[in-house]
DNA sequence: TATGAATGAGTCTTCATTCAT
DNA sequence: GATGAATGAAGACTCATTCAT
């Protein structure tokens, strides 16, 4: 009954896109190893020798689509204009809010463990974290200390150090939350968090005397 | 003092052991979809077949390597006496430091990412660390802080989410210098991450007014 | 003189030769299954579907690349006059010396070893040899013995066998020193080829008594 | 009603020839690319897997094949005691003849045309022959050539160029009644092939004056 | 006529698991 | 209990061929 189109057409423009979405749920879902080139060509609806058009192996595949979702996270950034002044509390907990909103999604969710997982096995991740994602944000927010420093308004420590500490408490509520999915068990809501956050990186835990 | 010694010996109570030991080395260094039940088998001086008469499957093993490494994790913490006051600064950065020689060992940068890597894909997994990790260690390091918050020592937060936050910082040191192996990139001196991260945790980053 | 020429002309007629000789290339460099069609259009400087617009099939393209050199090489042997009376010795190597300058070229080396490798496994190639080379070859050569048998200028001997066994020789020189790249092993002048063919196959190896 | 055997037994001693003897039917009847390792495990009566134990890839395969088959004629060589004197016509004919027989079986039919086909493609078949075959056939008879020569009872021809042209004589037969399959199209006794080639090979084709 | 994107069947190779010894 | 030969089910990748443009 359908009336009879062509059995496929060709889309060399989105080929890459639409291959690279459909990798990043099967790899999510199942992990490199553990997913198949047959089941990335049928969630992007196209076979398995489409992808070797567009790719030049299984891990080029993955090192591709971890840097399209990645970068769209380092995109942000600088929409938060980290290379201002210390705000103040008000001002760091909206921004840490929509922090919070730009990380805690489904992608991020899905590339971060893949990242973790594999950093190691692929020299081509280390190396994109090393040369890319540690200066964009660990150092670049390490700066942002440094200036507080030498302005007076942050305490004297290692910048890249203390900015790697604050990093740290976002990814671990992107690990637990999203990854081991605790959302159900540990139910958090982001403004409780981006609060949280706020406050001991800023005041500590400790009560005013 | 034979001269000829049988090939092999019957170690029925240290297979396991010597096994579970061999496998954390190869399932580190490969990652669990990688590693080869040959490989652990070599690894561990025994054959492929000996693995079978003691785990059930590949998935077995990892499971039982992964509760072993990390159940030596959880037996440590109660030694921190976690259950105390509030301790002050200095004793605060005494413990930090222990916690962090602890932490940041090489078992735990093998035991870390695996577990990171797995644990969506392995029900087991998921479960451990919801039924013994989150409790053993979040739950029970809220637990302080929410003593601390009736006594008026610690501001007033979810201590639920206050614990993960401080667990962060941690996390993201035995990630990034371990398992990234950031070590000769961003060399860090122990002292001064504990240093870091009890100022952050209980005073803030902010200069004192 | 257009500033903007067409991507492509229209070349019907040259096609078909243009894509053999570059088949000729690719098929000898890689072997027939090694080859693909790819790097056939590469080297035809045309793309994969042309080839199909002449050739029906990889086979078929094979066939008639073969087809086109071997009988190149055929048509070259009536210039030899092997119709003619069995000649002194010294016109011998001069024929014989003309013959392996036109047997060792390059397209020779080329197409020889591809005949023996598909003959068993392409049947076309074999009816061609059946049907062309045997005659125009071997049953020609066998011929000239024949009539030099009658005239009691030759040994009686069985024309058909002698003539193969005189091919042999010629042979054995095109795949080992072409096919086998054993030029710079064993170098040996084309001179010095044909002296010694001519000589065993008019006097033999033996020292006159 | 078979009485239960077991399933397979082990038999790591005979499966390598096992293996080998299949490998080269199948590799004769396709081809080294057309075969597949399906059907040489097949007709090994073995699994697939269970060839990856014994040989590392198909082309190790392959290459131990040939030399295990190759190296079963050349074993026969030092039997026909090269090394002697230049025999008289007589005693020419049989060893001939007795050669004749070793080279033109069908395991020899099976090889030579596999040689040919991929001596270009995998290097270590060419290693192979410049190194042991070239010596161990080539060069042996133009030693004897060349004695002959020094003791006045052959020729003076180059030694080398000399013996290829003896072993073209050869190996055009082995092509063409063999691999070719000619045997039906020009059926030749082995005798009157032998005949032919003692009789150029000592006296020429040219009738005594 | 020419292109080259897309197909999909085919193949080598790996490896967890079994089981004869 | 221990071995390691053998299995067999996958899975990454290739490439001749087709066909939408």
């Amino acid at each position: 009954m359908t009336p009879k189109g062509p059995k496929w057409t060709r889309q060399p423009d989105r080929r890459p896109q639409q291959i690279i979405a459909a990798a990043l749920d099967v790899f999510a879902l199942k992990g490199f190893r553990r997913a198949t080139m047959d089941a990335v060509a049928r969630a992007a609806g196209v076979t398995k020798g489409t992808i070797y058009l567009y790719f030049s192996s299984k891990e080029d595949l993955f090192i591709q689509t971890l840097r399209v979702h990645v970068e769209q996270v380092a995109d942000l950034l600088p929409a938060f204009q980290l290379e201002g002044e210390i705000p103040a509390d008000d001002s760091a907990r909206m921004v840490t809010r929509k922090l919070l909103d730009a990380l805690m999604t489904p992608n991020m969710a899905k590339a971060m463990p893949l990242f973790v997982a594999e950093v190691k096995h692929i020299p081509a991740l280390r190396k994109a974290y090393v040369e890319e994602w540690l200066p964009q944000v660990n150092f670049r927010l390490a700066e942002v200390f440094s200036r507080g420093m030498e302005a007076g308004l942050i305490k004297q420590l290692d910048p890249v150090i203390t900015a790697r500490a604050i990093i740290g408490m976002f990814s671990e509520f992107i690990l637990t939350q999203q990854v081991f999915e605790l959302k159900d068990i540990t139910p958090m809501e982001l403004d409780a968090i981006a609060d949280t956050i706020v406050t001991i990186a800023f005041h500590g835990v400790l009560a005013a005397r």
